[in-house]
DNA sequence: GGTTTAGATGTTACCTAATAACATAAAGGT
DNA sequence: ACCTTTATGTTATTAGGTAACATCTAAACC
């Protein structure tokens, strides 16, 4: 559970969950962030999910237990949560997911696979586009990188 | 007008438009497309705005030029745009632009300028993520590569 | 202890983005 | 001419996201 690819091999969700829980209380404690029951709860269904999930049936998850049942209800935690890289936007898919490399700070890459919907999380894609962006005279502030196709297990379905 | 890196540099956008038309019309005729008034009129508009329109605004153009006025209407134009190559998503705007490159197939990097909007495309991002894509397995059908940023004009306007 | 203030939570109301399902109208092939 | 496919248009609905405002809680201050 150290920050190496996760992928697409089979694991225990449960510690996910437990990892990704630990690493933002512990970071909240150090930078004095309030880690409250709606953000924690939201993470801790993004974590358990371990798959994109869109704003609003995090939110029904969250009105079924307890919490308010608004739209900016489940877009603050979310907010709050992507702000301070506990979990991430997938932009293609207009989904959520948790942060699988609870270590630091990264430039993730997100790999999506369009049979299954799982989503794996892969560091380090900023040398890619830096050098276009140079020859243009462009600095770059944040960078989304995506992409689409078939995890393993899938291509063999579909062979 | 080639396949280099248009960049942030002002230039002519009518010939932006022709160039992106007369290439479509080209690759339709090749390929045994029907290049139909809505989606010709779609294709010009972008291309002329020359920066990333959102879907309804777009619409309201369309209808305003004596076409359907219903969202199917122009996602159903993108859709044929988007497929062939002629334009694209930029899915960290929801929003669409016209093909800078009016040549061929590519693995289009945008670079969206948070200050004024600007959206240029270049090319190649491909290499980047093959590799973490290969160490799990990974098939890449499609990827998304879009840098946030400063353009050259608006980070002395920052400064 | 009581007060002020900032941050968090909840609401209503609304806007933008996108798709499903269905009817009609042209093109294209035989 | 006839049939099939593709394209266009509609209505209706779902998903994604934000603005504005009221309330509550918890530090911070006196």
């Amino acid at each position: 559970m150290s920050s190496e690819p996760l992928g697409f091999v089979a694991h225990d969700h449960g510690s996910c969950r437990d990892a990704a829980l630990a690493a933002a209380e512990e970071t909240c404690a150090l930078e004095g962030l309030q880690f409250t029951p709606v953000r924690r709860r939201t993470l801790e269904i993004l974590a358990e999910a371990h798959a994109a999930m869109g704003a609003y049936d995090l939110l029904k998850r969250l009105s079924e237990d307890g919490f308010g049942s608004q739209p900016p209800v489940v877009y603050r935690a979310l907010d709050f949560l992507t702000k301070h890289g506990f979990a991430h936007k997938i932009e293609r898919l207009n989904a959520y997911v948790a942060c699988a490399h609870t270590s630091s700070r990264h430039t993730p890459v997100f790999l999506i696979c369009v049979g299954c919907n799982a989503v794996a999380e892969s560091d380090t894609a900023e040398p890619v586009v830096s050098k276009a962006a140079a020859e243009m005279g462009f600095e770059v502030k944040r960078l989304v990188v995506e992409a689409e196709g078939l995890c393993p297990a899938c291509q063999e379905g579909a062979a």
